[in-house]
DNA sequence: GTAAAGTCTTTCACACCCGAATGAATCGCG
DNA sequence: CGCGATTCATTCGGGTGTGAAAGACTTTAC
């Protein structure tokens, strides 16, 4: 029914259609199994992993902007899902860590992402989705040094 | 800086910080060469390549939701690149097509774009850049029929 | 020590996307 | 013909992103 090719063959419009549609169909399943959003998950999965951080840390990983990180910590400390207090070594920043409640979501959402994952990777084949990850990590990475 | 590697490796989330990153950079170049917005350049390609559309037409293309396309047209007829008539042989539905100032702005988004995609292309180097594109397309496509 | 510059977060105004619900027009089938 | 199902677009409420500007704090330089 999408008819993809026809509307352009520029890369970076292409990148944008996928990244819809797959998001769409991740937050349905995150919101239906983990009561998580898409990017809720993905700060999820970063504290999750690599602990306690700065909300301009979270934003560096994650390509978000300032104002972004504050929206969406803001929400997920209203759900209950992370605490933010002060960061006492320096009062500018704030540090945000994993509530017990943010610590499970975070495991369920897991589960459903790797299913997911595992559908992609499976649709693409080993090699092409290889490349694909190589490709589109060297195209996240900051281009100016 | 930007530590991509370290979130996750779930494509699903590095496609959604690519995408961030890209469209940023693209839109910042559109809105100051082109004086339209990346997803309003979506739009122009499309009009330009294939002529009057229904939003719906629109949205299957771009993959976006009716009320996506609904604000987006919209905005790009406050700003005169389009206009939309009802269709008179389906009064339910509307046409769109680009005026004249939106045929221009098309063309300068179309050089604009050129350039950004030759730079994404050398980054990658021909045969990423083509499976890139053929992964990206199978993604897109609806997987359900 | 203090003034200037830099860093971190927030606020503001707005663009852009979604699902759900609504209204208008058409289609399809009895 | 006529009425129920379908389709197309819009409105509504809300999440998620942006750049610009402001506020709080820290660092740097003199």
């Amino acid at each position: 029914m999408a008819r993809v090719r026809a509307v352009d063959r520029r890369l970076f419009l292409l990148i944008e259609i996928a990244a819809r549609r797959l998001s769409r169909e991740a937050d349905a399943r995150l919101r239906a199994e983990a009561n998580v959003s898409a990017s809720q998950s993905a700060v999820l999965f970063l504290l999750l992993r690599r602990g306690e951080r700065r909300l301009g840390s979270i934003g560096d990983m994650l390509a978000l902007g300032a104002p972004a990180v504050t929206g969406l910590i803001n929400r997920m400390e209203a759900a209950g899902l992370v605490i933010k207090r002060k960061d006492a070594s320096d009062k500018r920043g704030a540090l945000v860590d994993l509530t017990e409640a943010g610590r499970r979501a975070a495991e369920r959402a897991d589960q459903v992402l790797r299913g997911f994952n595992t559908e992609l990777d499976d649709k693409l084949g080993e090699h092409d989705a290889a490349v694909v990850y190589d490709a589109l990590t060297r195209l996240a990475i900051d281009r100016d040094e």
